[in-house]
DNA sequence: ACAAATACTAGAATTATGTTCTAATCGTGT
DNA sequence: ACACGATTAGAACATAATTCTAGTATTTGT
């Protein structure tokens, strides 16, 4: 086996093991020793790889962070009209919880503080993130479909109440799975953006 | 001096010592020898009190979301109209993030793996001031005000823009405090839970 | 094909730091 | 005044993260 592969296999398999115990006992609780064990490394490799502890949370946060905003541009970049395209963000963003809920509940507990390094490499993956988003709702903005809003008020006016009822529900706080409760969280989006006549 | 106010004294001083510090470095790279010396406190008093690390991480985020919690409702109280107490609770989470942008950046990241007791006692916290707002809310959803929703929806409809904006302006990912942009993130609230005839 | 450089693995040794433990001290109630 | 419980003190300890030195495999350049 190459080593390249050999490598990037050990990674991702302290990676998954690392999610598993972070999620049972929490970051500051795991102790390496445990993911070593159960990742099959020695402390060598890890360090060589990771550099320590953080690390791996940072690699684990990063990891999750890129493969989310892959699968929502898929969702999102084919729909063609601003309300289908709010509705399926939503519905995308329900789902994705509600699927992967335990590297869902990792990202939206940000128990870290990430170092310099990695804030930087998620501002970028951010921007770009946010760019694909920008392009998408131009269109809809200048034809009047959605309100004219500060670029950085979208995000949380149609994320914002599906990201806390998922938090809600992954802290046991509510029965109804976001994915159960995606129509509401839709409707409310869109009303909140869309462009009203009344007040 | 008393016993009592000495020791209350005390542990608020490990506890304001402790935000500056968790604020800086994270929990994580937060070394309690430091707290130590920074509170003028002893290994003994400081474990005394609150156990371990964690304990001291617990009662600064349960001190924290009891007076968010309090000074929410004194704010929301004594609002008569639907319209006007949608919008002091947004204007109020806003204000509140704006002004205490320290504390508000602790709770809000959740750096933290709580323990049995202490989820215990929040959950506790939170099914009262629930149990608050929902007597709040009753009247105006019954009088086809505010939409009729399951009870677990309108805290993440209302609050969760404004807390999602306000997370973007606390990493640094936006330029404008949430008070600047409190009427927007009001306005959408409103737009949300409000009952309307159109869809 | 060989040598040199590089990337990676290994695990023993070290260090850092969180926590425990024993003893002393201080209020408070009787 | 006495005794009891709550609190303080800090030296000693234990655990677990990390460093370090050495060794091994793989790739690269000649």
């Amino acid at each position: 086996m190459s080593r390249q592969i050999q490598t990037s296999a050990l990674k991702s398999r302290v990676i998954e093991v690392a999610l598993a115990h972070f999620s049972e006992v929490g970051i500051a609780r795991t102790n390496v020793g445990d993911i070593l064990k159960d990742a099959n490394c020695s402390v060598g490799s890890l360090y060589h790889h990771f550099g320590n502890k953080e690390g791996i949370a940072e690699a684990l946060f990063i990891d999750g962070v890129n493969q989310f905003n892959a699968s929502l541009l898929a969702a999102l970049l084919p729909r063609r009209t601003a309300s289908t395209g709010i509705s399926s963000i939503v519905t995308f963003c329900c789902d994705w919880v509600t699927d992967q809920s335990q590297l869902a509940a990792y990202l939206l507990s940000r128990e870290i503080k990430l170092s310099k390094s990695a804030k930087q490499e998620l501002r970028e993956m951010d921007r770009a993130l946010s760019q694909s988003l920008f392009d998408w709702f131009v269109p809809h903005v200048e034809s009047g479909t959605l309100q004219q809003l500060p670029t950085a008020m979208y995000v949380p006016l149609i994320c914002g109440p599906t990201l806390e009822y998922s938090r809600m529900w992954l802290s046991g706080r509510s029965r109804k799975s976001p994915s159960d409760v995606s129509p509401i969280l839709a409707q409310a989006a869109w009303q909140s953006v869309k462009k009203s006549n009344n007040s």
